[in-house]
DNA sequence: GTTAATGCAAATGTTTTGCAGTATA
DNA sequence: TATACTGCAAAACATTTGCATTAAC
């Protein structure tokens, strides 16, 4: 029930409960994305951070980024065009799953995305031309290592 | 039948056939796409091009890898950790639908990624943590603009 | 008073671009 | 021979880091 309770904290009981240092900037930046309705990019949010605060730095707001990431009060998406990998095109659709600690990738067939292509493409009225299921965790290597220590 | 023949012809073949000019850096570059397991990113790339030809540029590798994709040789997967966009931890689980065109974003639930993320686990013994999906394409208003044209 | 957080500037790493020279069609 | 492609160097861009100063505890 703590952890319910979380999102109706304001920004600086968060981080007071986290242990972590209550300063201006980073109950500002939290504050600003719980606020916003889309989805923020650093530079979205030192921009807005500036408006109430114009000395705060873009360093800052990295750093806090990677913070709350940590302290898991923000989700990250890939939304953006950098640093890609390639594979040259497959006749098969596939999707993928990662392993969070050695970056293994394997590829495994999906049939239901197409399914859900349609219910979701149906729904929402969106023509949908691309479908990618991302899963991340711990292979079984990994986790018998973790186990080990 | 064009398109499924397209896996087996050469690279050569491949690039004379979409009316562009067949260098040995370009040929090079598909052949290794083609021939390697696993992803690739541009970096990965440059590196094995360059043992065969030793004077490739980096450009190059970027602007080839431009060229397939727009060509459809190749597919791009975003899995690095580079110019994120992040929210406040929503207390429900959601996925994304992208407008292509316009860049629109909408959250949509998706009960069955749990489901997914059992099978899928069992059946590659991973301990997932996260699943995300993402679907790319037209939303209503795009697709209207775009009939109108 | 200690220690952590900040702001600034410089560094880093990836991707893009301008341009002169080179190779393809 | 005309034009597209290449290599190189520099620019652009997002993100990270070092360090002296400042603020929270």
């Amino acid at each position: 029930m703590v952890s319910k309770a979380k999102q109706k904290m304001s920004a600086q009981q968060t981080l007071n409960r986290s242990n972590q240092r209550v300063t201006a900037q980073r109950s500002l930046l939290l504050e600003l994305l719980r606020q916003s309705d889309r989805h923020l990019d650093a530079d979205d949010l030192y921009r807005r951070a500036r408006r109430k605060h114009p000395r705060i730095s873009l360093s800052t707001v990295y750093r806090n980024l990677q913070l709350f990431k940590k302290l898991g009060l923000i989700e990250e998406h890939h939304f953006a065009e950098e640093h890609h990998h390639y594979e040259a095109k497959p006749p098969t659709e596939h999707q993928h799953l990662l392993c969070r600690n050695c970056g293994k990738v394997v590829e495994f067939a999906c049939p239901l995305s197409q399914k859900f292509k349609k219910d979701v493409g149906r729904q929402y009225d969106f023509d949908i031309s691309g479908v990618e299921v991302r899963m991340t965790g711990l292979c079984s290597t990994c986790r018998k290592r973790s186990d080990g220590s």
